[in-house]
DNA sequence: CATGAATGAGTGTTCATTCAT
DNA sequence: TATGAATGAACACTCATTCAT
């Protein structure tokens, strides 16, 4: 019997190591054999979990997507209106080192979105999606009267502003702190509660 | 007898063609042939007026720059206060295709920049001057009547939330109209006099 | 307690399917992959019956030679002089689907010789015994007097006839029927009455 | 001013030892640096020449047809009927070294042809040419007495026979010399004036 | 015996750069 | 100055082969 591997768990072990690379170095940077070498295995392994690099940088993006979700499922879970509303606007902040890799892996997808449909598709699906759910957040926290307003235009911008504060953040670490970026959520917040 | 040739203003006739080229391929079909054919000269000519690739793209951006704030000087010389902010906001927006150009430029090159230092280098300079010069018209307003707050933050959140909704314009261009991001300037600005 | 798997049984039916491949894709297409594939085993099985490529590739020619000349012992047993030799040079054309796929076969395998000693000497082997198979049907013939002339130059110039009909029939399929190649080598013989 | 080359002369200049390279070593040693090292050039110079590997290879099979055409050109200029006839067939015969590379040549790429149809289509208009050209030939030769009979059935034969001489040739060249080859075709000649 | 995961050298191709003209 | 031919390293990808299971 030859070794069996999970190839779902191995994809994911793998796009774990993508998703570093891209973050830390970029697209340019992010070689099939950069890649190789940060997972640890050849370049010939990876041609097993992948079809090509497309697949890779596709995989890729789903996966801290869908990492980025499950985490959300775990923290929101006995969360509501305004609590997990702010608790979701403050987990799309780069706040600490494993947010700032997913928002540098945004930014770089960001900008290969602009040229690749296939791409842009995977994240204007993911956005809406997260729109809708802020969207609902906002309409469950203003029927339960902690906001004074909800629906989608605000959830649109709210997602704007917190995307232009990540972005800032992570290109200008001077500038926007932790405690900048709380404060700033904090205070969107309670002008939706006048 | 050499040719005589305006080295500056041949260099950004040069870096008009290359801003347009990632502007609509992004960096990746940036490939110095395509670069040099969409100006019209051999690859061979560039070299003349850069000194190598990294300078080319450096040199796009700032002239990108250079070419936006010569616009303020323009567009802002007789403003002043709300009005002017106004102005230079809604600059900042991707409201007509000039300016989807100016915004896939510099989403291209925040994606680059993350992990070339001289081009981080570069837009914290710019993000600075512009952020600074928000300041100083938030203060001028605020003397003069117009605002009821103002300060260095208060430049710092609404850049952030514009070069976030620029973002979102260009990517999901089916979510935010013109009209939506002019009006989403309007009621800041709205707020801000409060 | 280890399986018992009669290995030369084995080995022709892989190589019945390994001479598909090569008929149908060329040796280009011939890879481990896709000589696994179609056998039904895996790539490591193969490893179990052949040392390795080249040697599957010298067993699948000779494979498909010793199967050719099974034919002829069952098919020239009751026959003698020019039925015989008739016969056998119509069994070497591309006159139905299993004939077209050895002509195809033996084409690649040329191309291949020239530049594999290996191979050339299998061929040069096979081609030999045909030659003389022939020679000796030509002069059994002239014996009984059912033709005028014998001798190895005559074989010799059979067999290349038959090798560009049979070259001729499966590349430019439209310019000669199974009927024309029939007809061909009919006169021939014809010829060699007179 | 910048060197000019002239491309097409550049390009016959390459596939001439492209031709060299899958006359000597088959299609599997024709590798772009193989390729790009028997020119002399770099890998990279191809690719002013050539769109690809493939366009390489279709190349040097055109190339080596031009080439033989242009051969004819000269020296039918003054052969009619027979004279010209067998001038034809005996230059389609690895009767030389030149012309045992161009039969190798012509192997392979039999060989490729059966799996790649672009390569399959040039060989069938070359090959049906060279077949209406022996046809005209031998119409001529028999206009003129000089041939008992005459008609394109009879050219597709000389030309089979022909092909599988020049195969059988190259492959066992120990059994048919370049006179052997020379009166096989004299005497089919001398056949068809009976 | 049989598997298929894993390797890494080798492939065709692209590209920033150099430089003779 | 300007050209574009030429380079060769680097790229994504394929493949015959090995081997732990």
């Amino acid at each position: 019997m030859p070794k069996i591997v999970d190839h779902d768990a191995r994809r994911r072990e793998l796009l774990d190591a993508v998703v570093r690379v891209i973050a830390q170095d970029g697209m340019e940077g992010a070689t099939t054999r950069a890649l190789a070498r940060e997972t640890g295995w050849s370049t010939g392994a990876l041609a097993h979990y992948f079809s090509g690099k497309a697949d890779i940088l596709a995989s890729a993006l789903e996966f801290s997507h869908d990492r980025i979700k499950a985490r959300w499922a775990a923290d929101l879970a006995d969360l509501h209106g305004v609590a997990a509303l702010r608790h979701l606007l403050l987990d799309n902040l780069p706040l600490d080192e494993p947010r700032r890799v997913e928002t540098r892996l945004e930014m770089v997808f960001w900008s290969q979105a602009l040229s690749d449909p296939r791409l842009r598709e995977i994240q204007r699906t993911e956005s809406r999606d997260l729109r809708d759910r802020v969207t609902r957040l906002l309409e469950e926290a203003h029927a339960a009267g902690e906001l004074a307003v909800a629906g989608e235009p605000i959830a649109e911008r709210l997602l704007a502003f917190v995307d232009g504060l990540s972005a800032h953040a992570v290109l200008y670490p001077d500038r926007l702190s932790a405690e900048d970026l709380t404060a700033a959520v904090d205070e969107e917040l309670a002008r939706l509660r006048r």
